[in-house]
DNA sequence: CTGTTAGCGCTTTCAC
DNA sequence: GTGAAAGCGCTAACAG
């Protein structure tokens, strides 16, 4: 039924470059070197013919963990998220893994579940594992420290969320900008109460939106209900007890509420919905990532869209440069907005 | 400005076993025994203790790439999603990772994208770089020879996608018993014209759930409306296109539609709103995984249940298993029905 | 209890 | 153009 030789261990059956060597009749560096396509040349057409040949006649797969050992390169780009179930990260690792697969690498991606602790730990297990690079997209105030440490053994960019005050390199969106487009939006709307609903301060996506926001608040005169809390995590409970806390705590309720992420929008939109307050007919909600669900929401979320997917193409590309030695520069992508359904003039 | 030593190349600054035992004065095996949990016991305690000081003084990180090397295990259980963007898939994900958490393992995970070529390749990277296990959550018919063929070096799970006629381990549900919970809970709600969008044949999923529904729809004499085409992908557009070609091809409309996948579903909402045609008012619609949005969709959508994060656990403790020489048993789960707003009776 | 001796599979000088 | 030899960092016999 099974006509291969039985293995005796399940590593017997890798076919090593010492078995295509004795096969092909040559040294194993020979067949290193023609194995190596940055070395064809340095091979005798006849024989790199006849080693490919045996080579694949063997079902031979080079070995990345005794290559790596050599060479210190694994092939390998670490990607640390924060939580994967939302969904505005998973564009960020298509993009990456996209632009990391033309040169080979794989990611290896943990999720840091925004956990200090956990986030130093992944960095460990990856610098441990030799990745060739990495790139963060949890990166948190907290994290700064260990980051930047690990920078020093591999290069690290930062990716989705910007840190302050570091000097590793990073690809992200002007969030500040992003937060005035949500004010300027509701604003030209007719709004003049809002209120926002603040994401954890130490990502500093959130505390760069809220300033962007206020601004424009502050600008054209607008009034800011405070909600006198923030989220502790960027996700749908917190922003149901975000919109919950806001109800609870303000007498004259605004007539717009902008949400730092498309996630927590949908906690307020739960809310909402459960005490019969109509979006947008009583209330706007404007949200922000421009997530792959938020069109299909009801009604579909107005939001501040995040090239997520080119942010991870950059990220990628970055990462590509870097492990080639080139300098890198940040980058800083614009924000737009999405208007839809859940916004509307007062 | 920077005051730490400067390293020549990036890896100069990594320490290693030999920095330890020549600073400890002691010979390499001794720090190697003295730092593996398993070894403790024969190295005696104030030498243990020596060492454990020097090498966290130092910064000691073991290579994993040379233990890799040596011993064959990395400590690297690889994952092969079809989508990342599926929000069915990332609990899953969750469920293992948690898992392997608890040994010190780490995923590395690609995409498929649901193609062949892909997942050849992926699998290919993935065992070159002697990822000590395998879980793949994308296996479609076409790719269960590769999946075979590659187990014969690192076990391989299969968790969330089953696959017919195979004799690799799996974690899955039953989808048969998906697809008649579907179909007796539009029965009970009065529904007589029923219709399917379904899934891709390939990912065995889906003609189970067919055949599951079909079973009851017979049994209880409904009719099924069926649509002349299957999904590519189980993605939001082809949902959507599905659901026009519904629309489009049936003279009499079923008053209930079974979409094979929460996503399907969400297409097949938007079309239908954009027409129009209200759910459940004039069609009701069930969908299939229960992915995190269901809920906080309009109407929130009734759905099949899959546990995910408990698929991602058992598959992760399997792959664990098998690690340890343990022999596997096939995992079925259950599904339920969560009836929610967008089914309701005739 | 600890040191010695071999490599794991591959790349990389350095010879020829 | 190809072979020989050394060694990446670590672990695993085997001695002592």
């Amino acid at each position: 039924m099974n006509s291969k030789q039985i293995p005796t261990d399940r590593w017997s059956g890798s076919v090593t470059l010492n078995d295509v060597a004795r096969k092909a009749g040559v040294h194993p560096s020979t067949v290193s070197r023609a194995l190596d396509p940055a070395k064809h040349l340095r091979v005798k057409e006849s024989t790199r013919e006849r080693i490919i040949e045996v080579a694949d006649e063997l079902g031979y797969r080079p070995d990345m963990v005794a290559r790596g050992l050599k060479s210190g390169k694994t092939g390998t780009v670490g990607i640390v998220a924060a939580d994967l179930g939302n969904t505005f990260v998973t564009p960020i690792i298509h993009g990456i893994a996209a632009t990391l697969e033309s040169s080979g690498l794989l990611p290896t991606i943990a999720e840091s579940q925004d956990d200090h602790a956990r986030m130093a730990n992944i960095l460990d297990h990856m610098l441990s594992r030799r990745v060739d690079g990495i790139v963060a997209l949890a990166a948190r105030a907290a994290d700064r420290k260990v980051l930047e440490s690990a920078s020093q053994i591999a290069p690290i960019v930062l990716a989705g969320r910007p840190l302050d005050r570091t000097t590793l390199p990073q690809v992200v969106q002007d969030n500040e900008a992003g937060g005035r487009l949500a004010a300027e939006h509701l604003a030209a709307l007719g709004h003049r109460r809002v209120a926002q609903l603040r994401g954890p301060d130490d990502v500093a996506n959130f505390p760069r939106r809220a300033a962007g926001f206020t601004s424009v608040v502050d600008a054209m005169g607008l009034v800011e209900v405070t909600v006198p809390d923030r989220a502790e995590r960027p996700v749908v409970e917190e922003g149901q007890r975000l919109m919950e806390l806001l109800l609870e705590t303000s007498i004259d309720l605004p007539t717009a509420v902008f949400a730092h992420n498309d996630l927590m929008a949908v906690g307020a939109l739960a809310v909402l919905r459960q005490r019969s307050i109509r979006v947008p007919d009583d209330v706007s909600l404007v949200g922000y990532n421009d997530m792959p669900m938020a069109g299909h929401l009801t009604p579909p979320l107005t939001t501040v869209r995040y090239q997520s997917l080119e942010v991870g193409r950059r990220a990628g590309e970055m990462i590509l440069g870097l492990l080639a030695g080139k300098p890198s520069e940040n980058i800083t992508l614009a924000p737009s907005l999405v208007s839809r359904g859940s916004s509307r003039r007062v």
